[in-house]
Parts: C-alpha cells; structure tokens; sequence
DNA sequence: TGGGTGTTTATGGGATAGCATGGGCCGGTA
DNA sequence: TACCGGCCCATGCTATCCCATAAACACCCA
C-alpha cells in the first residue's frame, strides 16, 4: 500500500488542476490502481482526505467486520463510501478537484497535502497552519514526546504478549 | 538498527547541502534502507531529529497500539508523519537540508548533528551550546549521577520481572 | 622515527533531468 | 455556438548527478 509523508503546498490552476506531489506519486506507482486516487470529505475537519486503491479495500473489508456498531457501519458507508470521488491523474501528475469537495475545505488558489501514512489530507493552506498551531499548543501543555510515547506502546505492546503466555 | 553517536559539526552549503558524518553513515549502511534518513521537526526543541528506516518501522508500529489515546495518534501523525521528509544521500555522503525544516532549527551556514542513540538531532550550532549550558545546570541542582540512573533502572527492570512470575 | 604515499572525508561548482505550473488545442455536449 | 473536460506542449525552477579539490588521516617503508 502507499505511504504518504511529508507536507507540500501546490498551487491550483484555473481549471482547478494541482500536482500530486512527485513523493506521493512515486508511493502510488506501487499501488493497485497508480493512476487514481480517492478523494472525499474528511469526518472530522474542514479538509479532503485522500487514499489509494489499496486502502479503500481494507477500509471496504472492515465493514463486513461484526464488531462495528450498524450506526458505525451507517456513518462510513454514509459519509465515506457515499462522498467518495475516484479521480485520475493527467500526464503530468496533476488532478482536477471536484468543485464541490473544494468548497467543503476552502481551498482557493492554492492546497496543502499532508501525507498521513496510509493516506493524505488536503487542506487550505491557512487553515492546515491554525490546526497545527492548535495541536502543538496541546503537545506543549501535555508535555508529551516521542520517546514517552514509543515507550507507552512498547510497554502495552509488552504486557499484552504476557498475558498470552 | 543504526546507532548514533557523539558530535559533529558541518557546513550547510549554498545549495543547502550537509555531509553526514562518516561515523553516521557506516552506523546507517546496517540498516535496512542505507542511502536514505528521516528527517522531522522535534516536538520539543527548536531542531530536526533524523533517523533511519528501522526506527520509523517502530515508530509506525507503535501508533497501531491501542495503548495511545486518539489525540497522541493524532498528534504523531501530523506532526511526525506529517513533516517527515525522506532525504537520500548523494554520492559523497550528503543530503539536501529541506527548506522548511532548516528554517523551523534555524539552521544557517552550519549544523551540529548529536547522536542520540537511534535517533540523531541536528541544531543550529549556537541554539545547541546553550540548550546544553541549561541542562547541565539542571544535572547539577538536581544532583543527578550515571551511577544512580542505572541503579534505578535496574531496580525498576527486577520488580516487573517480579510481577510476571 | 620520519617522510612519503594512498585513501577517506568534507566541501565546492557545473551540467542535466525532473517537477510544478501555465497555456493552447480539439472533441464532445448542452 | 458556447462551454467544459481531456490531452499535449512549453517554460522556469529546483534538485540530482557527476567531477574536482583540499585537508585529515592512516599506513608503509626506509
């Protein structure tokens, strides 16, 4: 499956054309379906939330799972399934964005991609600044880091495999 | 796994490139993708940790823990996976500083790259003195020891051995 | 022991390929 | 006929590759 990292800010063109950036491309290549991506509405912020082919299958499978609630499975099928846009890209690596999933995030004249492992947002530029800005405020205020966190992880990841034994 | 230590300092040149120290690199031709580091923004300092390959694969595994709360997954995903930029070496042993990431450190003419183990960071060289000059204050008012440290450790390690038989 | 030699490292610069971006053309459609 | 979307081409910029140099270092041999 693709991995997407990093931030890039790419211009849209009067056509409503952007670039998916080189780094994602190149991840795409490796996917099922390199040439298109999906793009919908994200559940919980004014940005779009994109992903390959390979994800949509998982995330497809995971509603057959018989520990999601029906409400659940109501809202991903909704809200997911039910906005989701396939979109191809061009020769040169750009895509059109849907005038409507455009509107939903505010993005004008230029978007922000944030890879986001298995999948990416997109966001206005100003706005992706403002969340971080909101997020770091509460790293800061939480005192957390990194090294606590594998630390948390590997600890639980521990005491899980005990208990097996 | 790579492992880094002491410290260097190198010039950044007009193109923004770096030498990684010969000593990083030899630690990196173990790991399992040698030409490339990562490169992030530290949570906690004005400076860049890098790593390699091996450490990210932790680092990915850990947020699939559900020992995390959502905001601590949330978090590590947009502000490492987020910002993470992967840089390859070129043929003399070097990377391209991304722009972004030397304005976040501050980094100018020169960068200092400290080993910490299985990860490294990279400072603007003035910034890293004088973080050092303060956490060495601390070390003295609170009186702290190598000895002690280890001590503690080993005790802590002794009681959970205790608790799982 | 000291000089010499070869190798590795850090650093610099020029050439080249890839990327983001913009514009135009053509065919279909309302 | 006017518009819209899909395709191709053109451009400037940036990053990547390749080669060159100088200093530091290790090694060897007299």
């Amino acid at each position: 499956m693709a991995v997407f990292l990093s931030t890039y800010v790419n211009k849209v063109d009067r056509k409503g054309r952007v670039s998916i950036p080189a780094q994602f491309r190149q991840s795409l290549a490796k996917s099922s379906l390199p040439g298109t991506i999906y793009l919908w509405p994200s559940l919980n912020h004014q940005a779009l939330e994109g992903a390959d082919q390979d994800y949509l299958d998982v995330l497809s499978d995971s509603l057959e799972s018989p520990d999601l609630d029906a409400d659940e499975r109501e809202m991903i099928e909704t809200f997911i399934f039910g906005k989701l846009v396939p979109v191809s890209l061009d020769n040169e690596g750009r895509i059109v964005l849907p005038r409507e999933l455009a509107e939903f995030a505010n993005i004008g004249e230029e978007a922000s991609f944030i890879g986001r492992r298995k999948t990416f947002q997109l966001w206005e530029p100003n706005a992706l600044k403002a969340h971080e800005a909101a997020l770091r405020d509460q790293v800061v205020r939480k005192d957390i880091s990194l090294s606590q966190i594998v630390a948390k992880a590997q600890r639980g990841a521990a005491g899980r495999a005990g208990e097996g034994a």
